[in-house]
DNA sequence: GCCATATAGTTGCATATGCAATATAATGCT
DNA sequence: AGCATTATATTGCATATGCAACTATATGGC
């Protein structure tokens, strides 16, 4: 049958399904490891962000994270609300005003760098040198992500 | 500062980030192709599952897709109502019925297959051959998918 | 200064995801 | 058979994600 030939062609080449796989499995580790402090992985990536080149407008952060500005109203919201992060107040432009990192958000990521640490080695784990060799040089080359060396 | 390094770290580092990343870039790839046929790509990926391995049950899905029960029971009940799939009646576990595809369903994937190509090829121009070389043997090793060589 | 256009952000809607608690059914032990 | 334990699935709650439509502001041309 042409139907189970197309299945099975797909099953055994989606990349998509790959990548969101990994994408769960390495977001458990992480996940696990900050539970405790209140945050999810998403957000320590976000907060990680912000914290580095804020003050910085929304719609910047989608562009460099892939992430669509509506979801970052929200996630940001949850992240406002917590504290971690505020608007900068001095914004010329009346359509938002960019973020920047808290003192409370800085401690937070202070206080979480071993458990991410053991997060960050599950993971190196998983995928191998190769893997995280791979990974890395994709995000520096594609996404505009620091190169780390 | 200490904390100014702890944040160069994980931005210059971190695994799960990157991983999300390259996620969400791909699924947009797969989804746009998709669109016209009403189903994204994480159901793709869940159809195809169903349709090589079924009748299955969630919980046998969700040990090889790495995906929540909860997330299985909602996923498909989408599928269900769209006729994709179906529960298989002669059950002998009355704790729910495995899942099995449907004729519409496998019609669906027939159809879905040039899209998926173009999809696919995308994600192959961007992550390179090393990339899906990769994932693939990550997937394979890690993850029990089928090898396709 | 005024209007057309472009840009930034938000809201409504829908799906995706996982944890904790719960419901329900199967299984094992006695 | 009866009960404790285990296994499967679902529901409540919360966050994550993107598209389409909308709001509000900024900008450029006149």
């Amino acid at each position: 049958m042409k139907s189970k030939e197309n299945i099975e062609q797909i099953a055994c080449e989606c990349l998509l399904s790959r990548a969101r796989i990994l994408n769960r499995v390495l977001t458990v580790f992480y996940d696990d490891e900050l539970r405790s402090y209140g945050l999810k992985a998403t957000q320590l990536n976000l907060l990680v962000f912000v914290a580095r080149v804020g003050p910085v407008r929304r719609i910047d952060i989608g562009k460099r994270l892939h992430l669509d500005p509506s979801t970052l109203t929200r996630n940001l919201k949850i992240m406002l609300t917590n504290g971690w992060v505020e608007e900068r107040i001095d914004g010329e432009d009346g359509r938002g005003s960019p973020l920047q990192v808290t003192v409370k958000g800085r401690d937070l990521l202070s206080q979480i760098v071993p458990s991410w640490k053991k997060a960050q080695d599950r993971a190196r784990t998983l995928i191998g040198d190769e893997g995280e060799t791979l990974l890395k040089r994709l995000a520096a080359n594609k996404f505009g992500f620091p190169s780390g060396r």
